[in-house]
DNA sequence: AAATAATGGTTTATACATAGATCATAAAAT
DNA sequence: ATTTTATGATCTATGTATAAACCATTATTT
């Protein structure tokens, strides 16, 4: 008696868990580095490591960037400040919005 | 008596986390949604929602993905097919490699 | 070919993230 | 100014992801 109503994904964040796992496997094998070393040096059990190379959306957010980061994927890199940048001009410009031109704008776009 | 071993963490996972948290936050704003209301799409609690956009590492990726897709943060979007021709690519060049120039090549590089 | 290592898939116990409720403060609307 | 709404933070119970130990199979070495 459980199963309550399990969580969905959309269909992109799925494929880019997948991607993203994909990524890592395969840049795993190109630096030649077996499952277990990747595992210990990044502090997290082999079976999490396969889990994570395989897309499942259930892994721990640091864990799956940290093995990333340790096999070399980087995820923001070369954008990174350019990304900063692209947030701090948003905010600015929020900032600069009159206070009450909020609301009601209605969002209207499911875009995938 | 407990806490054992706590995780841990890059500084480089760290900041591309902090920065995914920044720009979903960002974006939300930008798209003039209430946490509440993101939250509820994305099938969470308000206060998952505030963590991820906070840089808690310790969230689920499936729920952090969602959230960004939901804001439009687009994780590999555009790069999608180059990353997905770059697997292959590399899945193709490991398929070709004699099957004896593995191991004792010594990865030798912890550059973070 | 035999032996060793790596991977994929189990299972179980336990630590911990999550939902949900509540409250305080801040922000926005009226 | 008042009222409403949004946010940030804290607490508790519970589901569940995780580590660890397995085993089976597949690669890789010798």
């Amino acid at each position: 008696m459980s199963k309550v109503s399990a969580r969905t994904y959309s269909r992109y964040s799925l494929e880019a868990i997948s991607l993203l796992g994909n990524l890592i496997r395969a840049a795993r094998k190109e630096r030649k580095m077996t499952a277990q070393e990747v595992a210990d040096r990044a502090g997290i059990s082999r079976g999490l490591l396969q889990r994570i190379e395989k897309g499942d959306p259930k892994c721990e957010l640091g864990a799956t960037f940290e093995v990333a980061t340790i096999v070399g994927v980087k995820l923001f890199d070369a954008e990174a400040t350019t990304l900063t940048k692209h947030i701090r001009q948003t905010e600015d410009k929020l900032a600069l919005l009159p206070k009450s031109v909020r609301k009601k704008v209605k969002v209207a776009d499911d875009d995938f």
